[in-house]
DNA sequence: TATACTCTCATACTTTAGTACCAAAATTAC
DNA sequence: GTAATTTTGGTACTAAAGTATGAGAGTATA
């Protein structure tokens, strides 16, 4: 995909040559060209069109693309890092009434809502809670949300 | 800081050039070089040596060079940052008492607890804790935890 | 089959939480 | 100073939470 830009150049170019061809024509009717002299005129022309051809060289040449990789530091919010902590969990001993119990309770949801929720009767909940209480050593859910968020064991 | 690879290419245009004066020199002894001719003849060697020149030149020279940035993106990840959403907090307009008593509430403890706490009765405590539900528009200590945490309105 | 554990539900009771309404100091703002 | 707000506290009541105890049904497991 040569731009025109390029073919200027070349346009260019051929011009100058055309000049001077013209130019060489002229020299011969003006001055009378010595047979030994040939040689350096030939040189002339020779290094005249080796320096014309390295000018259009550098004019034409594609540029060599560098790429330069610049980092840069954008922060992010990490998209809700929590990483359950099962070790505390398995260290409570929960089965998994209790478990989901406890995850209802942290969302702040009452007995009542949690046995709705469940299918469950709220005694079958109230059960479930007191045992929750003695595994996880608290008295109240609050304590329970409290100890539970901080020990990682729930969202 | 040209290298001597540079330096080879100019040595060989060099050889080659030599070589070209040449031949045009044995050429000159071998035949007659008819004048009318004279102008191909140029003609020739000025393409000639503007090819050889093109070429030379590409090999030599150094390409422009264009940089290209191109931006990297690093993803850092802050470290466990807590900033109190004061925002959330003026919305919800609550005073110096309900916010103590929130935060209070959310370590788990009962209102004797922090009616203890705080120098104050548990009808204090109560009230506080009433309004703050309203402000909150929450019906428990539970939901107010919850709610609170999720506003980052406490820690 | 017996045992242990889980899951369920109930009753009776105590405690705590929460609502509603009122009211008196203390503080702040106009 | 007066008004508005905050902070405090009370009583009376309802609702919910929590405890204690018992028990039946189901499911693994030795």
């Amino acid at each position: 995909m040569k731009k025109l830009k390029d073919f200027q150049h070349v346009i260019l170019y051929g011009l100058v040559l055309a000049m001077l061809v013209f130019a060489l024509k002229w020299m011969q009717w003006k001055f009378v060209l010595v047979d030994n002299a040939i040689d350096i005129y030939i040189g002339a022309i020779a290094l005249f069109f080796t320096i014309l051809g390295v000018w259009v060289a550098s004019q034409i040449m594609r540029p060599k693309v560098e790429t330069l990789i610049v980092e840069k530091e954008i922060i992010v919010q990490p998209p809700e890092t929590f990483t359950l902590n099962t070790a505390e969990l398995q260290k409570l001993n929960l089965n998994n009434r209790e478990y989901e119990v406890l995850q209802l309770l942290a969302k702040g949801h009452s007995n009542a809502d949690i046995a709705a929720n469940l299918f469950l009767s709220v005694s079958t909940i109230k059960t479930h809670v007191s045992n929750l209480y003695f595994k996880m050593d608290v008295k109240s859910r609050t304590q329970a949300i409290t100890k539970a968020k901080l020990l990682k064991i729930i969202e």
